[in-house]
Formats: C-alpha cells, structure tokens, sequence
DNA sequence: TATAATCTACGAAAGTCTTCGTTGACAAAT
DNA sequence: ATTTGTCAACGAAGACTTTCGTAGATTATA
C-alpha cells in the first residue's frame, strides 16, 4: 500500500489528469490532441510534462509499445478531496459551510442541483452528532 | 473602478492575506510574528512578499510613517470566490454539487451547521429556475 | 553623542513550473 | 532501400516563487 503522500498537481498537471480521468489509460498523443485547443501548448510540452508526472508518480505508464500508455495514479476524488481541503485552510478557516456558500453563488445551480444536495443533507443529518 | 483581474494569489501570500484578514492594516512585524510560528520563516522574507504583492496589488501600503502599513487590496470573499470557480474548473468539471460533497466529507458537520447550509438552500431556490 | 535596534530596499540564490528545440530511435510510406 | 513521419529522451531557457544576506537610513537607547 502506497501511503506516501503525492505532491499537489500543478495548474498544467491538473489540464493533463482531467483528460487521463475522462479517457483512461491513453498516449501522449491523444492527451496532447484534447489539449491542444484549449491550452495550444505543443506535443513536446505535454510529454515532458507527463514524463516529470511519471517521476512524481502522479501518474503510471506502460512503455511496452513504442507510444507508452499512461493512466492517471490519483483518483479524481482522491484528488478533490486534496483540493478542496487544502482551499479550506487556505482561504476559509476551515469552514465548509463558507465553501459551500460559495459555491453556489459561483454557480448558479438549476432546482434539481438543489434538490441533490438537499438529499446529500439527509443523509449527513443521521450521522452528524 | 479598478476592474483589472488580479493574480492568484500564491501560497506564501494566502498565508499573509489571511493575517491581514483577520487583523486588518498593519505592519510587517506584526505579520511575520504570527507567521513565524506557523511557518518559521524570517523577517526579510515576508517583507519581500508584502512588497511583491504591493507591487501585484494585492496589497494596498500607508507609507506616511517609516513602518509601513499594510491592508488587503483584496476582500476575503473576491479570493474565496477566485479560488473555488479556478477549483470547480480544474477538478470538478463545474459540478458544485461534487465539490460540496467533498467539502461536507472533507470536514464533519454538525448538526446545527447542516441546518444553516439548508436555510441557504431555501433561500438559493427562490431564485433557482 | 555613540551604540544598538529596527526598518526598507536591493539583489541574488535556489527551487519549481512551463515551454520548446534538438537528437536519435523506430515505424510507415514510397 | 530511401525517405518521411512519429515517438521518447534530454537539455535548457525563461518565468515565477520563496528564501535570505547585506547595505543604508532612521529611530531608540545607553
């Protein structure tokens, strides 16, 4: 069991997990075409940013091929939850009702979102002491 | 009206945006003795980040008196704001609903928290379409 | 007044992040 | 078989972040 615990993805590392989360295990190649016309960053920065992930062990890599396979080591979850407990430290002492205000008002949420989250609560609400 | 769109602010300066948060204008000094211990950096190195957000505007300075005075150019709420529409976009595809289930997991709520989160929604689905 | 303490300013070092050019290996097409 | 295209590897440049030492000015103290 792996336990260490792995850095927080940077900004352009976050680009490449999101494609790695939506595909799965895929090429350089394939994450470079996605990320190409959203960030227009050429195939040799997107290699060498996945080769410095590999290092880091933020991702993992099948280099049986001669266009190695990589496949995301962090979970997307795992990794919000990273996130979002460090942006709690960070910027709101720790409040995560603070958070949840806003994030609602950053995003308007439609009556069905609301009603989930009110779900959510009911859940919550039986094992909050 | 100053309408520029400002920097995120770095870690080091979150750090510092939250002790003039929480303490409103004040010096260097003042600044670094709470830092010191939570972050056992010296005094030259937090005065070189106070001026370098000076110079971002992050920061507004009273420089009238030899010990400058420092305020926050940015509210806590704007950066709150800032950082959880850059979260929801990097790690959440733009599900609020996602990152507060992981805000409500990331930290226990109690009860009494839970129903203020629900007084929120009732008011949020006045307006919700 | 002389000494010590405190402050700003400056510069630079060390680390990280992002970018890309170049090279050499390998594969595909002609 | 030669040419063309694709790939991983490497190195390095440039920007940004964080750190601190040193110098010079100002204030407080002895």
């Amino acid at each position: 069991m792996n336990r260490a615990e792995l850095p927080r993805p940077t900004d352009a590392e976050l680009a490449i997990l999101q494609v790695l989360w939506e595909l799965g295990p895929t090429t350089v190649r394939q994450v470079q075409d996605r990320l190409e016309t959203e960030r227009g960053t050429g195939y040799t920065t997107t290699l060498k940013l996945m080769q410095i992930m590999f290092e880091k062990g933020l991702v993992d890599r099948d280099d049986t091929n001669r266009s190695h396979v990589y496949s995301a080591a962090v979970t997307r979850q795992k990794t919000q939850r990273q996130m979002v407990g460090q942006l709690l430290d960070q910027v709101f002492e720790g409040s995560a009702q603070q958070l949840i205000l806003q994030a609602l008002s950053a995003k308007k949420s439609t009556r069905s979102e609301l009603a989930e989250i009110r779900k959510l609560l009911d859940q919550l609400e039986g094992g909050a002491k």
